[in-house]
DNA sequence: ATACCGACCTGTCAGC
DNA sequence: TGCTGACAGGTCGGTA
């Protein structure tokens, strides 16, 4: 579901809420699959830490924790806890030192929401894990499809690939060089370019003339700087809008965004290209739906 | 290395 | 009304 631009609208509004809020107990679910740490050492790890910062890298939403040993919760109603002794000797390395961190990173897949909602909202169907906020409020992870990610980690995360929005021009387009892949298909690898997807790969590549099956080393160093200005603006463009909302993505207010009004080519199969009045095409292209104008685009 | 595919899941919507 | 199949914004692992 969520792409850069919609992942920075849910930090920014996550960011807004709760930050300083402390985490003093956690809920997690029986289903394992949206667990890519163990539900016992996610449990051990928020609670009981304040929320520093919240950013994004790439379509990851990174909590910064800082671990506070005063306000470790003294119980929780966490359906999964470690054996004692284990707890102990898990959490020392952490709290030995003077300003210890946490990192809690949250990826929402295709379907996930993060919510921030009283106590007595009602439990939406799929909800994996509730985190309990000393302020009263509480953090929900929805997921239907499961496609999500959650993970702890004590070291700084890194997802791999550049930031679109940081990178310079020269960086970006020396990524492309000598793949002999279809350039959207290197768009959409996040160990090269973090945080576009199906839907800003088409429009960037709209934007910037390049067809989606065009092979990267085929493209010249003057079309790789029009898509490098392409995929930055449409990606600002979009948050700016707030993001895409098709069907139920809402950020962290509930609030939509309003992009999508803004697609020139995603969804518009067979509707006219808003410059040539062609007739938009839609390919798949290693499983995904791609759409272009086969007249604009080369 | 790279490309293609199915798998992972549930929900929705169009068509019959 | 209800069934079936296609499709969905993301990744991952296997195979050729």
């Amino acid at each position: 579901m969520p792409e850069l631009p919609e992942v920075e609208t849910i930090v920014r509004g996550l960011a807004r809420r709760i930050v300083g809020d402390t985490i003093t107990s956690v809920w997690i679910g029986s289903r394992p699959q949206p667990l890519r740490s163990l539900a016992s050492e996610i449990v051990r790890t928020l609670e009981g830490t304040r929320i520093q910062g919240i950013r994004r890298a790439g379509k990851h939403i990174v909590f910064e924790l800082a671990i506070n040993n005063t306000a470790k919760a003294t119980h929780s109603n966490a359906k999964v806890k470690l054996p004692r002794k284990r707890k102990q000797d898990a959490l020392a390395p952490l709290e030995s030192s003077a300003n210890a961190f946490a990192h809690w990173v949250v990826h929402l897949g295709m379907t996930g929401r993060l919510v921030v909602c009283e106590p007595e909202a009602e439990i939406a169907k799929h909800t994996h894990l509730i985190a309990t906020l000393a302020s009263g409020r509480e953090l929900r992870f929805i997921d239907p499809r499961m496609f999500g990610k959650l993970s702890v980690h004590a070291a700084a995360f890194d997802p791999g690939g550049v930031e679109p929005l940081d990178v310079d021009e020269e960086t970006f387009v020396n990524l492309f060089h000598g793949r002999k892949t279809p350039i959207k298909s290197a768009l959409l690898n996040q160990k090269l370019v973090r945080g576009v997807g199906n839907i800003y790969a088409d429009e960037s590549l709209f934007r910037a003339g390049i067809r989606p099956r065009r092979r990267a080393s085929t493209i010249t160093r003057a079309q790789l700087a029009k898509l490098y200005e392409s995929v930055r603006e449409v990606l600002r463009e979009a948050i700016a809008l707030g993001g895409s909302s098709i069907s139920d993505y809402v950020d962290a207010d509930g609030e939509e965004g309003f992009f999508q009004l803004q697609h020139r080519v995603y969804g518009r199969e067979g509707e006219k290209c808003l410059v040539c009045k062609t007739p938009i095409r839609r390919v798949v292209l290693s499983g995904r739906s791609s759409h272009y104008c086969p007249n604009c685009q080369k």
